[in-house]
DNA sequence: GCCTAATGATTAGCCAGCTAATCATTAGGC
DNA sequence: GCCTAATGATTAGCTGGCTAATCATTAGGC
């Protein structure tokens, strides 16, 4: 759920989204955008020393790009009949040595869990798109790769893959892609102050 | 699963938050981050002519950024035996109206299904936060409201909740907020290509 | 060489999204 | 006035994150 609807913003509604299976039934119906109120905003600020309006904006404004983005891709891989773990999951396979990868090494090279690729790989493997191999010489472990199938369905897509990618931020110009990420990298820092006890 | 690690970039393990209840014992382990590489996405653009790599490098930021953010989101909720979508119900019925919101409302103003509301709110009501009463009037609605306790929950995390978004964007000058929520808001106008049909 | 500890994969179970179906109630057309 | 359609809430079931526990296998210390 999309935290920054604390301040009435709001994501997409997921039923809104092409190209998904079925017409909604009884789900959301389309509502007009609400848009932070700043007369609420400085109601706020004026209960809370702690809040700092231009820092609050900002965070919306991640959160709401976020959920968007967050949404568009996965109606993009929905397209595929994939999710976006499938799809990475995938991805690491296409670009894998011979004999694949462990379920471990996967999830080492993905951030998740272990248990997460067991399930991940479940879907695939029922999809046609992975296969399971015992590996030679350590029978604890697995030879996770590819089938034909899998590969020829990242070949199909990975052209539209791209160019949506570069639709997505074709509204930024070069240098602003680089501002943008120089900006992302200060969010990322602040993150500490987050975690912090 | 974060995407961006198709490209070997990576987020925070999840059990190395600070506070979360207990020691990791058969999972990840630490390992050192993965930068995307250069040669790799080069390598990757000429047979791709789709593939622009400013493009796909900005997307790759924003990615980790989202990633890091929700988990960072993620724990401090925790500390306080919330989640996100837990915790945005709650500030919507701190602002409601004498008697309160129904289901649906909250439903419509979080952008989420209203099944979702109903699995949020049994989790909130078993922990006393909430109570749904019956409506008068039209007897298939319920009326949702804080209790007391849920009430006091919200006053005693508010002070340090802001204090954390204030860090979140503590990297940043009051002009590079501005420049970001612009930056981000073409981002969001770039999903439009990830939606086409 | 054996026994314990570490490692790899899976399973079970929780959470929070989602869709689709169901049920109760209300509203509206004829 | 009644019957159908719309509306509100819930339920069931899927997905993909997570943790914790389990089981098989391997490695290492003594």
């Amino acid at each position: 759920m999309p935290y920054f609807d604390v301040l009435q913003l709001r994501k997409l509604p997921y039923s809104q989204l092409p190209n998904l299976k079925s017409k909604p039934v009884a789900t959301l119906r389309p509502f007009a955008d609400r848009v932070v109120d700043r007369s609420t905003l400085q109601n706020w600020a004026q209960q809370y020393a702690e809040l700092d309006i231009p820092s609050v904006e900002a965070c919306l404004a991640f959160l709401r790009a976020t959920a968007d983005v967050q949404t568009a891709l996965e109606a993009h891989f929905a397209r595929y009949g994939l999710s976006m773990g499938k799809f990475t999951l995938l991805m690491q396979l296409f670009q894998a040595p011979e004999q694949g990868f462990t379920p471990s090494e996967c999830a080492e090279r993905s951030g998740v869990t272990r248990a997460t690729i067991t399930g991940l790989l479940d879907g695939l493997e029922r999809d046609g798109l992975v296969e399971r191999q015992p590996r030679l010489g350590d029978r604890r472990m697995l030879s996770v790769r590819l089938t034909e199938e899998g590969r020829s369905l990242l070949v199909r897509m990975l052209p539209d893959h791209f160019c949506r990618t570069t639709g997505l931020m074709g509204e930024l110009t070069v240098s602003e892609k680089t501002t943008l990420i120089e900006l992302l990298q200060k969010v990322q820092a602040g993150t500490k102050a987050m975690l912090e006890p």
